[in-house]
DNA sequence: CATACACATGCGTTCGCACGAATGTATAAT
DNA sequence: ATTATACATTCGTGCGAACGCATGTGTATG
């Protein structure tokens, strides 16, 4: 299911073409914080499930992230690409994107979730994120 | 015309969607070696002149490239990205495309073109480039 | 002015992508 | 077993991007 279907590594062409959608940047700078179920992600970015989910799903394919299954929820992280001159390419894309407002709002409200006391119905029950960076 | 018509610097995923075709990687590879003219191009990449035409006014509204006229024939030359965090994204998908055999063999091509003592007709009367690196 | 050359652009088509809406699937709770 | 929750996938649609082909524009040359 989210493991890996078919695709082990990106090449050049592909790894941009999945950087060069907003959503999917977004979703990449907020697993730079570490490992994020699905939940949180809807959350954070405010969009339908079924689209971060789709975009989620994109990201897999193309071998940009890893899904993990734990209970009701799964759980995301970025995955190490094999290829170092591919590896720049995405730090310098998400560095890059890291300096945008929209980028910065989505790891206040990161943060803020993560952190709050009281968690909206979405988040109540959801295995609280390990913000490792 | 190929003065800047619209757009001075690109965004973060304007500059990825610039980046995430092959031939476009191609062109912007091969002026990494310094100016060049459209005709050498067009006899680089083997392809059709409107794609290639097409192509590089992409490349210039999106403030990647930038052209200059000189008699009948049109040399672009990389253009200097502003914001130095785009300007890493860009050498890094640059220098992994480097590693790619397409772009190894189009530099070769371009080398062989410049040096040759005998032009195809297409090159025979244009400006040869200097090749800067 | 006519012609030739280098390059750019308009037009029509095709194709892939992102989306909303609906539906499917897996797990847990009752 | 039924229901709820968390997430995935399918379907249909609209929109933009890339292409081939034809034509237009700018520049030199006769």
């Amino acid at each position: 299911m989210y493991n890996r279907p078919v695709k082990r590594t990106p090449d050049l062409v592909t790894l941009l073409q999945a950087l060069s959608d907003p959503t999917r940047l977004r979703l990449l700078n907020l697993l730079r914080a570490g490992e994020l179920c699905v939940c949180y992600l809807v959350a954070v970015l405010g969009d339908p499930q079924p689209k971060i989910s789709r975009h989620l799903a994109y990201l897999r394919r193309t071998g940009m992230v890893d899904g993990r299954r734990d209970g009701k929820w799964v759980h995301y992280a970025l995955a190490k690409l094999q290829d170092p001159a591919l590896s720049r390419v995405l730090d310098a894309a998400l560095e890059a994107s890291a300096g945008e407002k929209q980028t910065q709002r989505d790891r206040e409200l990161l943060t803020r979730a993560c952190c709050a006391v009281r968690l909206p119905p979405s988040l109540a029950n959801a295995p609280r994120p390990h913000l490792g960076r």
